[in-house]
DNA sequence: ATGAAAGCGCTAACAG
DNA sequence: CTGTTAGCGCTTTCAT
C-alpha cells in the first residue's frame, strides 16, 4: 500500500498546490487538513482529494511559528549514571509515555541530564519554547530543575514526588507517584502476618521521595522498632548486599527484612545465601517495584511491591495535556496504588 | 547565576529586537547569531551584547522554516515488549547517543514503534520531515521500516547489522554492530581453553542478526558439534531457562555452555542449579553483552563478552552527522570489538 | 561589510 | 461558508 506519497523530501508539496488543485483557497485548505469544520462537504472531499493525491504533509515549523504549539513534549531525566543502567523503571514509564504520547499526535523529545553542564542546554531549551510542555523524572532535593521550570512557566508534571518544597501555591506543580508508603506497610504487614519478628529495612538513598516514603511505611507498621534495623542502600544490586551485610552483622537473629527495591532485594539474597541463611525459611525476604526480570529471576523469586509503572507513564501525559488544553489550572497530583505480589521470598 | 533571560515563555525578544538595540540590521544580528563571519568586531560585540541584555533564544520553527533543518534527529525503536522492558542495552545506547547528539547541540526525537499501527504515524512523521535523520535499531528481517526510509532518503545509520538483504547499491545504510561473531569465537575459545569438551549453545532468535552471528561464531570454533547442542531461545531470562532445561535432557553429560545474552545465562544458571550441576565445576556458562547488573548479580557472577554499547551509540550519532554534513555519502558501516570478561562462571 | 527586501508554509482575523 | 490579507521570526540573495 505505498500510497501516493512523494519519494523524496524535498519539494513537498504545500498547502498552496492542494488549494489550487482542490480550485479553493489556501485558508479552505487549511481549514480541511485541521479537521475540516466548518466548510462544506463538498469543497471537503476536494480538498481530501488533492492532499491524498499529492501526499501532502503538512510543514511542521511553518505551523508551530503561527500556532506556537510545537506538538512536543520533553521527557526530563535526571538520574545518575548507575541507576539508568539498571533499572528498567524507565523503559517502561517511557514506554507509557510514549504510548499516550501517541494518542495526542505528539512528539518525545529524550532530555537526558547528566550534570550541571548540561542544565544550562536544558535551560536554553525550554526557554526556547521548543516544547509545549515538560515531564519531569528523578528530582532530587537538590535539583535546579524546579527553579527552571517555574521561572519559565513550563507546563510540567513530575514522575514521583518531588523533594523540593513544591510551593503549595497556585503554581504548583503536579506529579504522578506511587503509593509508596502504603506499599510498603503492605510488605511489612505481610512480613508482620508472617510471624517474623525481627524486622529489617534496607533503605533507599535519602535523597529520594520514594525511599523516604517506604521507610515511613515500614514505620508505620513498626513504630517502635530498634533504629539500627535500618540500613540505607542505594538502590542498586551491590548496595543491597553491602546493606544485607550490615544488616546481619548487627542482628544476626534477624528474621525478616523489606528491602526498597527489587534490585537490593536482589542483593540481599546473595548476601543472606553466602552467610548460611535460607530465604524464607531463615529469613523473610520482600522488595518493592516488581521488576520481573529481577524479581523472577532470582531464587527464590521474589515476593514483592508492584506498581504500575507504565500506568503511571501514560496518567502523566494525561495530566499534562489537561493543563496544555487549560482544562483546570488546579490539576491534581496523582497517587496510584500498588499491589503485594507473593512469590516465594516471602 | 540567573542571567537575563526573560521570565515567561510569552513575548520573547526577536532578532528585530536585538538588531534595533545593536543598531544594526536584522540580517546583520542574524550573522552574528550564526557565528558572526563576515562582520566587523565591532557591531558583532553590539550585538552580543544585546542579546545577552534581551536575553535572546532563536526561534527554532522559523529557522527551520527557512533552512530546511531542524536540529533533531529520531531515534527509531522497534522492539517487542519484553526486550525493552528487560533489557538495559537500550537505556545504555540511548545515553550514548544522547551524549553524542549534545555534541552536535541535536535533539533526540524517540519514536517507539509497537505494531503495523504504529508504522503509518512513523512513516508519516519521516516523510514530513521532522528530523534531520534517523537512528534505527532492531531492524527484523520482516522489518517494514527499511522500505520506508529508502524511499524517502532520510539519512539513517542503523544499530545493528540490518536483518534485511541491504541492497549493497550507493544508497546502502550503513551500521554499527559489535564483532558478534568474534565475540561468540573468543567465548567459546575460552571454554574449550578450560578443557571443555561439550559445549552447548543457547543461541537468541533467529530473526536477530547478532543471534545469528554469535551461532556463527560458535560454530567456527566448533565446526563438527552436534547440531543438538544448539538450542534456541529469545534473550530472556525465561527463555534462557526453558534452554537450559531443554539441552540438560538432551545432554545430560554437558559440560560448558554459550548463552547468547547475560539474560539467558542468568536463566541456564538457575536451571543448573536446580538440576544439582555447579557452575563452573560441573558446567562452565559464558554469556554476552556483559550487563553488570544481570553479570554481576548472580551467583557465581558471569563471565561474558562485553561490547561498549555506549560507545556504538555515539558512533552512530558520528556516522549520521558525517552523511548530514555531506562528509562521505559513501559512508562505511563499523564493527565494534568486543571482549571477554572473565568472572567466575568459567 | 552591511542593509533592504523577499520569502519559507502556514494559520487566523476579517471581510464578504 | 469562503476568500483575502497579514503576518509568525528567521535567513538569504541582492544591492550598495
Amino acid at each position: 500500500m505505498p500510497g501516493p506519497i512523494p519519494s523524496s523530501r524535498d519539494a513537498r508539496p504545500t498547502l498552496e498546490a492542494v488549494a489550487a488543485r482542490a480550485g479553493v483557497s489556501r485558508a479552505t485548505a487549511s481549514r480541511v487538513v485541521n479537521g475540516g469544520a466548518g466548510v462544506r462537504q463538498p469543497l471537503v472531499d476536494q480538498v481530501r482529494k488533492a492532499v491524498e493525491e499529492l501526499g501532502y504533509i503538512p510543514n511542521h515549523a511553518a505551523r508551530t511559528l503561527v500556532t506556537r504549539r510545537n506538538g512536543a513534549v520533553a521527557v526530563i531525566i535526571d538520574e545518575p549514571e548507575f541507576r539508568i543502567f539498571s533499572d528498567p523503571f524507565f523503559s517502561r514509564q517511557i514506554r507509557g509515555i510514549s504510548r499516550e504520547l501517541n494518542v495526542y499526535d505528539a512528539q518525545l523529545v529524550l532530555l537526558l541530564v547528566e550534570g550541571s553542564g548540561d542544565f544550562d542546554r536544558i535551560t536554553r531549551y525550554l526557554a526556547g519554547g521548543h516544547v509545549d510542555g515538560v515531564l519531569a523524572f528523578s528530582l532530587h532535593t537538590d535539583d535546579e530543575l524546579p527553579a527552571v521550570i517555574r521561572r519559565f512557566r513550563v507546563p510540567t508534571v513530575y514522575g514521583g514526588r518531588p523533594g523540593t518544597p513544591g510551593d503549595a501555591s497556585e503554581h504548583a506543580v503536579p506529579y504522578v507517584d506511587c503509593d509508596n508508603r502504603g506499599g510498603a506497610r503492605e510488605a511489612v504487614r505481610h512480613l508482620v502476618s508472617l510471624g517474623r519478628q525481627r524486622i529489617g529495612h534496607i533503605a533507599g538513598p535519602r535523597d529520594q521521595t520514594s525511599a523516604l516514603d517506604r521507610i515511613d511505611g515500614y514505620r508505620d507498621v513498626l513504630p517502635d522498632s530498634d533504629p539500627s534495623l535500618v540500613v540505607e542502600g542505594d538502590f542498586t544490586v551491590e548496595g543491597g548486599a553491602r546493606a544485607m551485610a550490615e544488616l546481619l552483622e548487627r542482628h544476626p537473629g534477624l528474621d525478616a527484612v523489606f528491602a526498597s527495591n527489587d534490585l537490593m532485594a536482589s542483593g540481599a539474597l546473595r548476601v543472606l545465601g553466602e552467610h548460611g541463611r535460607r530465604v524464607p525459611e531463615d529469613v523473610a525476604l520482600v522488595g518493592f517495584d516488581d521488576m520481573e526480570q529481577v524479581a523472577e529471576a532470582t531464587d527464590p523469586p521474589l515476593t514483592t511491591v508492584r506498581q504500575d509503572v507504565e500506568g503511571m507513564g501514560r496518567l502523566m501525559v494525561r495530566l499534562l495535556m489537561q493543563r496544555l488544553n487549560g482544562e483546570g489550572q488546579e490539576t491534581d497530583s496523582v497517587i496510584t496504588p500498588t499491589e503485594l505480589v507473593r512469590r516465594v521470598s516471602a
